[in-house]
DNA sequence: CCGGGCATGTTGACAGCGACAACATGCGGT
DNA sequence: ACCGCATGTTGTCGCTGTCAACATGCCCGG
């Protein structure tokens, strides 16, 4: 729709979005190049116009299975009903944490995808995008963290770091469960396990 | 030294070895069979008379990295000084946590490959082993938390499920700052960040 | 209107990988 | 002394990422 004005009409989308379909089924490991080339329904090297590298494919592939993360999480947080500021600010936080840990549990390959190769390309943290309209995980905890301390329902000195603790919890939580040690727990240890987590988190803020 | 009735003398182990070597440097994807075999002088396909596949490899080099990642904690366990029961049996538990994160930013490429594919090979969570000499890392984290218990830190209500919460805690911690998208947090942050989970989960338990 | 440049896509090749099959070797029990 | 079978080797296949050389056709300057 946007750029056709080629021979393929935007390739570099279509090779993106079967990336995005295989990681769907597969995680990361099966975002391969010449897959995805088939898949787009064209000659394997046909993305090297578009991506100096494998990595550098996986990378977009990877963005794009962090925003549909900070979709499920938006879409969560605005289910919340309460209306009290401060259990409302409680519950868009644990909206957000169980949003996290569904996603990972219900799209594991997309979940591994989004988090595959961080280290490597650029994907730090992202800029303090003052844009309220972010889908970005990260961006999206930490104005629910500021939501927290603005209700008063967490003393601001608590709020430096927050961040680290609540993500750190709740990633470690989607980790264990999708590639960890965690993988085969029964469903109600599951539940356990996620609540205690959210619960020792709140608590702990 | 055990089973030198071959050719080569107990291969497997040497496989092994090769394997921690390799992946100490570059994770578990530098967990090779061919690369293995050439480092342990051996032609590729040897691998196949001690282990069904690639993965059967990783696993066991992945058991080997878990068990470094458990002797660091038990060490660090063991260097606390405290001697009252109640501040001790914390000074513990924060030992364990630090000895994680210390080990998946030293050893990364260990970290890395203790955890790899642990959802695959049979490695869900350890037999509640009675041998105190574990260095099961899952093992230990247990026992410090029973640990407070026993004197009385927390209370007894708030200790099942307390492991998920910890250790998720910990292990997300040390997952975002060595492969996610908290890889190249500058080094004050780092502590920051650290110390932060650290304490909220010991105010949260 | 047309001709050529350059972005885009293709073909072919190479080395490295995991896996399988067929073959070689030599230790251990009889 | 000998043979079996565990152990190690050689050869091969299909797959991957990547490079180099080649083909195509859109767009711009004349």
């Amino acid at each position: 729709m946007e750029k056709r004005t080629y021979h393929h009409g935007n390739l570099r989308e279509a090779l993106v979005t079967a990336g995005v379909a295989l990681a769907r089924a597969g995680g990361p490991s099966a975002v391969v190049l010449r897959a995805v080339s088939r898949e787009a329904g064209v000659s394997h090297n046909a993305a090297y116009r578009h991506f100096a590298d494998h990595r550098e494919l996986l990378a977009a592939v990877a963005a794009r299975c962090m925003e549909q993360l900070g979709l499920l999480m938006v879409r969560r947080t605005d289910q919340v009903a309460e209306e009290e500021p401060v259990p409302r600010a409680w519950a868009r936080l644990a909206a957000i944490g169980r949003a996290y840990v569904d996603f990972a549990l219900t799209e594991h390959g997309w979940f591994r995808t989004a988090f595959s190769g961080a280290a490597a390309h650029g994907g730090g943290l992202p800029r303090p995008d003052p844009g309220a309209g972010s889908t970005d995980p990260y961006t999206l905890l930490a104005a629910r963290l500021d939501e927290l301390v603005e209700v008063g329902a967490i003393p601001p000195e608590r709020r430096p770091g927050a961040e680290y603790a609540a993500w750190s919890a709740v990633h470690g939580l989607a980790d264990l469960l999708v590639d960890g040690p965690l993988h085969d727990l029964p469903a109600d240890r599951v539940r356990l396990a996620v609540e205690t987590v959210l619960a020792t988190v709140a608590r702990g803020l």
